[in-house]
DNA sequence: GGATATGTGTGGTCAGACCACTGGAAAAGG
DNA sequence: CCTTTTCCAGTGGTCTGACCACACATATCC
């Protein structure tokens, strides 16, 4: 029969709800106890009676946070924090998103300037001695076309820049995107173009990288 | 007494949950009703009724677009689709993502990379006769250096482009980063030589946009 | 006609009930 | 003592029903 006093210790503002609080409260949670990648967080039933707010409410926080891929969820385990790439957050806004052909070409041309984006700081930032440890790696293995850029966004050490372009490959192949030629062959002249234009510079270390990896 | 059989019309995979199963189903419905920003969408019981699920998975699914920023809800009034730019998903990312230094610089690196990947587009994608009426809206305009590129990333005519371009900056403004020269002039002087190094044509069009902006 | 009261529908939240599944503890077996 | 099996407490997944707060349309009263 107690009053309904206050919930959610110390609520900021008047109108903001229940759930995008509890969002916050658990971000300075897993900052303060310094939770990392993989690690557990408090079950749903105690997050609820810590925060003094229902299951339900804990629960909305937690699924938004899920379908944003920032923590997973194990059912008769518990809930961790994840290693997030933004792929589920991909999925969800590819479908909402792209609805004209329009958008789709955005995504074609905007992943080109990426990859060659990508091209340019890998080039840039990689010096002669490491310069040898990436030719053996790419050497050893024999790479498909995806997998090589896939590899120099690796190598371009801005995991932003290498975050993007995994969400628009994602897009790229869930949607089956033919905007732009389908050959190989053709794909490729387009980005020796695309390279060609932007400087010789790129071009050069894009070429000799690229021989290196169809040898 | 029913048995539980089946729920959610034809669930096609055993391990799907139902919220995701509603994302899903939700995002069929408006673009089978054609429905478009400000449209409201069926409320909450109303969608439980139809979609053979309950209430509270139906708000987990709606929280998570919430959070999002792909829906807005009123209370007392319904459940609408919103004009989405990605800002909510900004915020929240942001403060979940941007942890160490490397992340931060990550950003302005990006950003500045898109810059000049949307004045190379720009460039590219403009005309004579639309080259033109952009002097002369430019002329009419002061803009600040942030406007300016704004303004660029719009010419470029790549909506995806330009939506990455505004989470980085967005980025950028909230968490003050400060990574890169403060000075303005020290960032003007790197963004030309980034320019410069990907290519003269590039470069030209800039200096000549820029000046046309600053007169 | 204008102001007021009322009613219905909507989102916001909570509590409680099951179910399905996991992992480890306890019991059984050797 | 060690292995195997059984069992159960804990956890997420879902549903239901109950209120509340609010917005809007309607009816009512003056």
């Amino acid at each position: 029969m107690e009053k309904v006093s206050e919930r959610l210790v110390s609520k900021p503002e008047k109108n903001t709800k229940v759930y995008v609080e509890i969002v916050r409260q658990l971000r300075e949670m897993i900052e303060k106890d310094g939770l990392k990648t993989g690690d557990k967080i408090p079950s749903e039933r105690e997050l609820s009676e810590r925060l003094n707010a229902g299951r339900s409410s804990v629960r909305e926080a937690l699924r938004a946070l899920e379908l944003l891929g920032l923590i997973e969820t194990r059912r008769g385990e518990g809930t961790f924090i994840r290693d997030f790439r933004g792929n589920q957050l991909v999925q969800l806004l590819s479908t909402f998103i792209l609805q004209d052909e329009k958008a789709k070409f955005d995504v074609v041309e905007t992943r080109n300037m990426i990859e060659v984006d990508c091209l340019y700081l890998a080039a840039e930032k990689f010096h002669n001695e490491e310069f040898e440890r990436l030719k053996v790696w790419i050497d050893e293995h024999n790479f498909k076309d995806e997998e090589f850029f896939k590899k120099i966004a690796e190598l371009a050490d801005n995991h932003l820049f290498y975050r993007i372009w995994n969400i628009l490959n994602d897009y790229y192949n869930a949607l089956q995107l033919k905007v732009l030629p389908a050959e190989k062959e053709e794909y490729h002249r387009l980005v020796d173009s695309l390279a060609t234009r932007r400087g010789e510079l790129i071009l050069e270390r894009y070429r000799m990288l690229r021989k290196m990896s169809t040898d």
